[in-house]
DNA sequence: TGCTTATAATCAGCATGCTGATGATAAGTA
DNA sequence: TACTTATCATCAGCATGCTGATTATAAGCA
């Protein structure tokens, strides 16, 4: 007869809720930190992975940061606005827009860095030191396993 | 004069970007496990934090549940307008709108709870058995700690 | 060459999430 | 009571993220 009550959960013993809450506040810290300068955290991943592979493109550069192609075309139209970033077409494939970042986004993406870090130690700090690596690692093994489940998968590269 | 490759950074040794990866495969997980019930996460929150409190108000739920006000009143819009939630005005204050399931909203929400349970399972699935309660014990700890940073920080209640 | 299939990018549409502003109401205070 | 302040909910605006459809182009093949 207690059917009313049968689904009774509490929220904070599902490792999902852990999950989302915390990447809310790595995003907060993020913003936080990086917060003169602009940029959030999709956009810096952009910007780096352009940066350290210029010409790449946006397939390509989806792939390697887990995202959509459908959501990076938005954040590079918003970093290409800025002027951040260019789109070029290729010369070989003309389906393909090659990327890369312009001076700006390169002095930008250099200056952001710093805040960049720290704003990385600060997600791990409330963690003893030696957990930090364990935590990264136990991350890592999760996300791995289950790479394939994103829409835009990491490649084996 | 190595100028322009001295901001070379390798996603890979971020724990912001392990766990926006991480947070994307828990959604995905959730959703093709409660696919056949229409029902995303952050529904789910709400369904079962409002099932647990019936009564409770729109405040005090983004509260428990770490969302911002503005972004809970769409995910009750949409439950509402599924007719699974209801808004009441509160009798002893005409700001406050007062939350309660409907009887679909408690029969989805007991139907939802094994689906959601296996994907707490799988998400978690990768590690060890016994390091898993660990990584819970380290994610709890990393999110109380910064509690304070998101919008609407969980009450110390 | 013409047809089919595959691929890169984009688009429409939906659902989170956030900030800052606003409207309605309540509560405290002179 | 009039004035100020606080609070609940909402809204506008922006930025992720996803699915499924569409467009343009390339590649494979009869």
């Amino acid at each position: 007869m207690k059917k009313a009550s049968a689904a009774r959960v509490d929220l904070e013993t599902l490792p999902g809720h852990y999950i989302r809450r915390l990447q809310q506040i790595a995003v907060a810290i993020f913003l936080q930190e990086a917060e003169s300068h602009g940029v959030t955290p999709v956009q810096y991943a952009a910007l780096q992975t352009v940066g350290n592979a210029p010409g790449i493109d946006q397939r390509t550069l989806a792939s390697m940061i887990g995202f959509d192609t459908s959501t990076i075309a938005g954040v590079i139209d918003r970093l290409e606005a800025r002027g951040l970033m260019q789109r070029n077409a290729s010369p070989g494939d003309r389906r393909v827009r090659l990327l890369s970042l312009t001076a700006e986004g390169r002095t930008l993406l250099e200056a952001v860095v710093p805040s960049m870090l720290r704003a990385q130690e600060r997600m791990l700090e409330p963690l003893p030191k030696p957990q930090r690596a364990e935590f990264m690692r136990m991350l890592r093994v999760l996300v791995t396993a289950n790479n394939e489940l994103s829409r835009a998968p990491r490649d084996g590269s």
